[in-house]
RNA sequence: GAGGCUAUAGUUCAACGGAUAGAAUAAAUCCCUUCUAAGGAUUAGAUGACAGUUCGAUUCUGUCUAGCCUCACCA
């Protein structure tokens, strides 16, 4: 990579200073003006030199070897030097790009590691909710993204099935009286056992007695009670077959389910060695991890019943995913913040006990919430807003304001969904508000699909291939050849970043970048030498944008 | 009480410690005999407060203010 090569040059360079205690930058400064790439080492080597920036700066563009690809060199202002590289490398990699050859460049963990990214995790008996929809977006950029740099990526999903919340729905159904089995289609079984998960933490709350019943159940599900398994595995697979095609909707798909109840058992055999091994300690009758030696939180992983814990369980779900697909080097568990207690404790746990499988490589990646704007979702008081309910009002709002097919609408739809929450970092709460969160234009996918739709419909009117393209490129043509060349580090910085929306917004600035460039020069009707040199872009920007897409885990349309 | 996260235009979001703080949206006006107008152009608006570090701070540090989250038997 050019990059890399130009900050190779400037550590050569460096080289001639002596020994120098300094990080050599290099980014593609934020106004083009000042070049394809700026370093601001120079600035800040003045300390250490004690002398002139702007010296400093010119000396290291003196010592700096000659490169073929680099086309000017400036040293400018208060010390930065910029970099300008050649059209005819730019011109090389729109020329790939149209080929659909991005050669992104290999991740900094290294080539060919095993990740593990592990995302959506609903719980069974409630619904999947627009929150799920921002995770399940998010995991399965990131999935994408760590492919597309070299890696070896497995997509898992951990699901609760166990626990305190389906014993509430169970109960709910059991004092409804309600006919169960009378059910038939998916949506009859997914509102009736929302409901009745909303009625039985209504009475858990309120009804001693009830709380009593649900904690029962809680039992009876652990301990496999045929009282209560026939009717806990229906419903749970009612909700399993409801997340399938929500899966299927919004285009992720798993190597690996995991389910809590897989875990219980297991989780309690680590949990006892770990206590005889002196990593968890006996307190009130529970078994529990004293974080204070660690600065971390005391938590419980076996409670005073002797049933294991969220963190018990999280022991056995470890040990399962760092030993069924070989070896993983680094586990991304894409979860809300108000888990960050529980996985700084889990991870620690899981270090103590075999630092060689664990340590460095449990990652937390932080999503924030998706809140409304009059508070926060709760099923207990019913005002979740439904993922699926979602995309079918936007796509309703996509065909009443334009015409077009169902199908089309169907996949802008979740294309517009997914984009923005992909579009915005993933530290950042959302105020949902449909009107407002959901955008259908501007910074939007239907704005990045339009534009791709685009440019194949000039390319389908072109007779002759672009592939011969020269470089004769004006002013407008280089901006969008400079803007192309970046794809692919934009891609490895969101990978480094963790990060899906810095592709999102390159993805916007080009399109945006294009739509100016197709207003202002007509493409078909240019002379040969440009129109060719045109359609070049044209062609590259679709494929940018559509592989670009892809990687956020957003299907094009060829027509709208 | 302890710890963590957040604070940028009316609103929703951007900006590895870098150069003139970018967009979208809402408003007004203009551009379809011209490659898809789901597009483009023009016009206004912002770094919570106070210090500090630095050649340079929206970014780092401290204090304050406001909001959210977590801190033992839920998941």
């Amino acid at each position: 990579m050019v990059k890399d090569k130009i900050v190779e040059n400037l550590f050569l360079s460096l080289k001639k200073f002596g020994h120098l205690d300094a990080e050599i930058d290099l980014q593609p400064p934020t106004n083009s003006a000042h070049g394809d790439y700026s370093t601001s080492v120079a600035l800040k080597l003045t300390k250490q030199l004690k002398k002139n920036p702007m010296e400093i700066a010119e000396e290291i563009k003196k010592n700096l070897p000659k490169t073929d690809f680099i086309e000017k060199i400036e040293v400018v202002k208060p010390g930065f030097i910029n970099f300008w590289i050649s059209d005819d490398y730019f011109l090389d990699y729109a020329r790939k790009a149209s080929e659909e050859k991005f050669d992104f460049p290999a991740f900094h963990l290294g080539k060919n590691k095993k990740i593990m990214v592990e995302f959506a995790h609903p719980n069974t008996h409630k619904l999947f909710h627009i929150g799920h929809l921002r995770n399940i977006s998010t995991g399965e950029a990131i999935v994408r993204i760590f492919s597309a740099v070299g890696n070896k990526v497995v997509p898992v999903n951990y699901q609760g099935d166990v626990g305190l919340h389906i014993a509430k729905c169970l109960y709910g159904i059991r004092q409804s009286g309600a006919d169960w089995k009378k059910f038939k289609t998916p949506k009859e079984k997914i509102e009736f056992i929302g409901k009745m998960y909303t009625e039985g933490t209504q009475a858990y709350e309120k009804n001693e007695k009830a709380k009593e019943e649900i904690l029962e159940i809680n039992e009876m599900i652990y301990n496999e009670s045929p009282e209560i398994i026939p009717l806990w595995k229906e419903t749970r697979q009612w909700s399993l077959d409801y997340f399938g095609e929500v899966y299927k909707r919004v285009s992720s798909r798993f190597d690996r389910f995991y389910f809590e109840s897989e875990f219980y058992k297991r989780g309690l055999e680590i949990c006892k060695k770990a206590l005889n091994d002196g990593v968890l300690e006996k307190s009130q009758g529970a078994i529990v991890f004293n974080g204070k030696k660690y600065g971390l939180d005391t938590r419980v992983f076996i409670n005073s019943k002797g049933f294991p814990t969220y963190e018990g369980k999280e022991l056995a779900l470890a040990e399962k995913e760092f030993s069924e697909f070989g070896e993983l080097d680094h586990n991304i568990h894409v979860v809300t913040p108000e888990q960050t207690s529980f996985f700084k404790v889990t991870f620690k746990v899981q270090e103590l006990l075999d630092g060689k499988k664990y340590k460095n490589k449990q990652y937390h990646l932080i999503y924030e919430w998706v809140k409304l704007k009059t508070g926060k979702m709760s099923s207990r008081e019913g005002n979740v807003i439904e993922g699926n309910w979602l995309i079918d009002q936007i796509k309703e709002k996509i065909l009443k304001q334009f015409k077009g097919d169902e199908k089309t609408a169907e996949t802008l739809a979740v294309a517009s969904v997914k984009y923005s929450f992909l579009k915005q970092g993933t530290d950042s709460p959302i105020a949902f508000d449909i009107d407002e969160s959901v955008a259908v234009d501007g910074n939007s996918a239907p704005y990045l699909i339009y534009t791709y739709v685009r440019c194949q419909s000039v390319l389908k009117k072109a007779s002759v291939s672009p592939d011969t393209a020269v470089i004769d490129a004006g002013v407008d043509e280089l901006n969008i050849l400079r803007k192309l060349y970046q794809f692919s580090e934009v891609v490895l910085k969101a990978a480094e970043n963790y990060s899906p929306s810095l592709i999102a917004n390159y993805l916007y600035e080009l399109s945006s970048q294009f739509n100016l460039f197709y207003q202002k020069n007509p493409i078909l009707k240019a002379e040969e030498k440009t129109r060719e040199l045109r359609l070049l872009i044209t062609k590259a920007t679709a494929k940018v944008i559509k592989k670009g897409l892809e990687l956020l885990g957003i299907i094009t349309v060829e027509k709208m």
